[in-house]
DNA sequence: ACATCATTTTGTTATTATGCCAAATATCAC
DNA sequence: GTGATATTTGGCATAATAACAAAATGATGT
């Protein structure tokens, strides 16, 4: 398995459907921390497990939901699946959203 | 009630806690669509719902939602409220993660 | 083939989210 | 004040999500 840097037919707008997926995807604490310490580097299931208090499976099942929501890919090696953020640039979303939420006005 | 902009004690950091509402708040089709539809300008409850086929207070929950997250404020006028997005650059955010999600790679 | 290690999947249960209806609230016009 | 209009809230049913434990998978080493 490669890893491949390119365009893709996802290139096209997404549907808000697909939108809501990821934002779904971002909406739990832990899921957050998780693209937060991929955003330095890849990691395999077992790293990411030493930073949480859960049970592996409910961690697979956090992986798997980023996974569907296209926000991070796996690669099996040896023993062990590493994960990776598909785009380390989603982390300008955050930045994004806080400069945001920053700059709000109220009624 | 007299509209305001400005900077604010939410200028801190916001928790991951807190991000994970706002993104929480925004993975729902509905509340997206509401959402972009404020951004073209401030729309009374009557104007959001015609825009689906849900009831009005369903509507209006989905609108605490997005209140309690911050993204929205609401102003009373007449026998109306009328919402509007506490920060229209909220919509940059969507505009980044169309590109992060574009740019995105494959293992 | 067998045992081991890392991870995923399945089954189950608890919690949370969603949606409708009906009731409550608030404003406006009379 | 009464009635009409606009919106929110409470109550309830159903669906979706989250968590753990246990079983299943898949690669590695013997």
């Amino acid at each position: 398995m490669k890893r491949v840097t390119r365009k893709t037919a996802a290139c096209r707008k997404m549907t808000v459907k697909e939108k809501a997926q990821v934002f779904k995807a971002l909406s739990h604490v832990t899921r957050l921390q998780i693209v937060q310490r991929l955003a330095k580097g890849e990691a395999c299931v077992c790293d990411l497990l030493e930073m949480f208090d859960i049970d592996m499976s409910t961690l697979s099942r956090h992986l798997s939901v980023l996974r569907n929501a296209g926000l991070v890919f796996d690669e099996k090696r040896g023993k062990n699946v590493f994960y990776d953020l598909t785009c380390p640039c989603i982390l300008d979303l955050f930045d994004c959203m806080e400069e945001a939420m920053c700059q709000r006005r109220y009624g």
